[in-house]
DNA sequence: TTCCTGAAAC
DNA sequence: GTTTCGGGAA
């Protein structure tokens, strides 16, 4: 079985780079990571230029629901995403609204703390740690199962269990952790869809194509 | 019709 | 373990 680092390899050898996360500050960051829940991006981005006039916790929590959930209705679940971005911005004024003052603090307490937040849940929170506040956490989604359960992997179920296979096999590297959740992403829709595209795929050789 | 970088409630 | 929340694009 193809080493953990080496599937990163592949993949970046195949896609490049990607660059992520897609957005102008830290903020827009972890707005994004709640509007982005079972939605796909374009929808997300639909929303946040909506936001985009508005986009800091103070104008936003000057909104009515009915403003706020008609800002993000394209990014889907509008009523109970805009309930989860007031239950964040309710946390993130604790901290004084100040992404530097986040910096402070360790980073198993920020997930503990954000995992308390109702509609943040493991993959929010570490979205939030790696792809705002810079910390080395990997993030697991359903593409991360999908196609290490593919490529053959004994892939644990549990997020906990899943997230201590690659943290364990990989040095603790936050550039490092970034990319390759980026690149399952880019893996995922490009051939290991829900319905495979097999041709092409830099996976080809290592798959088992047990669908 | 299906699917989308989930999480909470049941 | 299953259902609910939902618009937008393919």
């Amino acid at each position: 079985m193809m080493p953990v680092m080496s599937l990163y390899e592949r993949l970046k050898e195949t896609y490049g780079h990607q660059n992520w996360w897609p957005a102008d500050s830290p903020f827009e960051m972890m707005a994004g990571a709640i509007l982005v829940q079972n939605t796909n991006w374009n929808n997300v981005g639909k929303a946040l230029a909506r936001l985009q006039p508005d986009l800091s916790p103070e104008r936003i929590r000057a909104m009515t629901d009915e403003e706020l959930e008609e800002r993000i209705r394209p990014s889907g679940f509008f009523r109970m995403k805009a309930q989860r971005l007031r239950a964040f911005l309710e946390w993130f004024e604790s901290h004084g609204d100040d992404v530097r003052a986040l910096q402070q603090v360790e980073t198993d307490v920020l997930r503990e703390e954000l995992l308390q937040v109702k509609g943040i849940g493991a993959e929010t929170a570490d979205s939030i740690l790696l792809y705002a506040l810079y910390r080395p956490v990997f993030v697991i989604d359903a593409y991360t199962h999908r196609i290490m359960n593919r490529i053959g992997y004994q892939f644990p179920k549990k997020y906990n269990q899943a997230q201590a296979f690659f943290e364990e096999a990989l040095p603790k590297d936050e550039a490092l952790y970034n990319d390759f959740h980026a690149q399952f992403v880019r893996h995922a829709k490009e051939h290991c869809k829900k319905k495979p595209v097999c041709e092409g795929c830099p996976l080809e050789p290592e798959c088992e194509k047990q669908i």
